[in-house]
DNA sequence: TGCCAATTGGACCGTACGGTCCTAATGTCA
DNA sequence: TGACATTAGGACCGTACGGTCCAATTGGCA
């Protein structure tokens, strides 16, 4: 069911909407960077470019909850761990493109959420899971928190800053800003633990660095 | 020099590119919202989409600057009660739109920070005039903070965070996210100061809500 | 062998876009 | 009155876009 041509033009097609957003990906680009023979071609694949642009958002996310998601619910290390290492694993993924490629749900959500309905709920779905996975591990993890840490809002704190620094990284093109900002995001979170170390000297309960 | 039609025509812009994005946005619908009688009229006031597409982002700055970054600067106030207001006003210009407009700076940024080198570079010299804003804000409240905050690394995480809230809110057209994330994002600053209060116990040096 | 999906190649269409050019009317200030 | 910016209206151009249609070929598999 899952041709290669198809997930060869998933992939150029998803690299391009990366570089330069989806609107401005015409489907010609994908043609050529998929080398197809023509328009004909890419639409015995894809009924529509928007279709498209629905299932590059798909296997972004499944490649971001394989790569990134997945640290999340590892058993054998401890929550709190985990989320840290989480956070670099964002830090080395955008490390991969120079800082250069921003997230690719953040890029959509900017760009479409008012003009487009369709994706605009795919990103709110996206950003959900993502928040659910979050607030599980929080779950988890509530005997070293404190007792009145709120898991929803910290999970949504949590992807609205890496967001934002993987948005600012893009702009001022360098890597230090979101290297940065994960430290202090890191050390926000060690604020919660019910020793509170992290808190008062600015450490986080683990292995920062 | 600055004429009523100029101003017409770069608020109508601002709007329709705060809802569609600067790509989306047709010159000819420019024409209509600002009501000109045609491209000649709009031509004869600007030089190009991109020359108005420069003007309208240097208003929003300005608007933004004196709307809410001028909250800085208060010389009557507390600094760190100053950053606190500040965060508020960024939760109320929200507000204003329901919250499903976005940052003029983060929608620009995702849509156009690789695709157009000349928007990229003013959309970072925003974020540094804004981040500058905060460093000097940071340094007169240094008596205040613990000797090791890093005014650069923080005064860059709190734009982050408000731009990366500002665009979850937006996809999930749901105000209060943005409202926790102000919540949470006065309780680390407040984490910084010397006291430690705000800390060990959640609560900001300065009134929260 | 015959079927069917995959591939190739190109013509074509309607629409939208940014931008130019030209002419003429209207208002305003010196 | 004259000079000049503003307003008005429209024709036009080249290009790009998403999408359709058609005809022909290739290749694997039952």
């Amino acid at each position: 069911m899952i041709s290669d041509r198809r997930l060869q033009i998933l992939d150029a097609a998803a690299t391009l909407i990366a570089e330069r957003g989806f609107t401005s990906t015409s489907v010609d680009d994908v043609i050529k960077a998929a080398k197809l023979s023509g328009k004909s071609h890419f639409y015995h694949y894809f009924k529509s470019k928007e279709e498209l642009g629905y299932e590059v958002l798909n296997r972004q996310f499944e490649r971001f909850a394989e790569r990134g998601l997945a640290i999340l619910r590892e058993p054998m290390i401890d929550p709190l761990e985990r989320l840290n290492l989480f956070i670099d694993a964002v830090v080395a993924l955008q490390a991969e493109s120079g800082g250069r490629r921003g997230s690719p749900f953040g890029n959509l959500a900017a760009e479409l959420a008012d003009a487009h309905e369709g994706f605009r709920v795919r990103i709110e779905a996206v950003f959900e899971r993502w928040a659910s996975q979050i607030r599980s591990l929080l779950w988890e993890a509530r005997p070293q928190l404190q007792d009145d840490v709120d898991a929803v809002r910290l999970s949504r704190f949590i992807i609205a800053a890496l967001e934002g620094a993987v948005l600012m990284t893009r702009v001022k093109r360098d890597l230090s800003v979101l290297e940065g900002i994960a430290i202090d995001l890191k050390r926000f979170i060690g604020m919660h633990a019910r020793d509170g170390i992290g808190a008062t000297n600015g450490r986080p309960v683990v292995g920062v660095e």
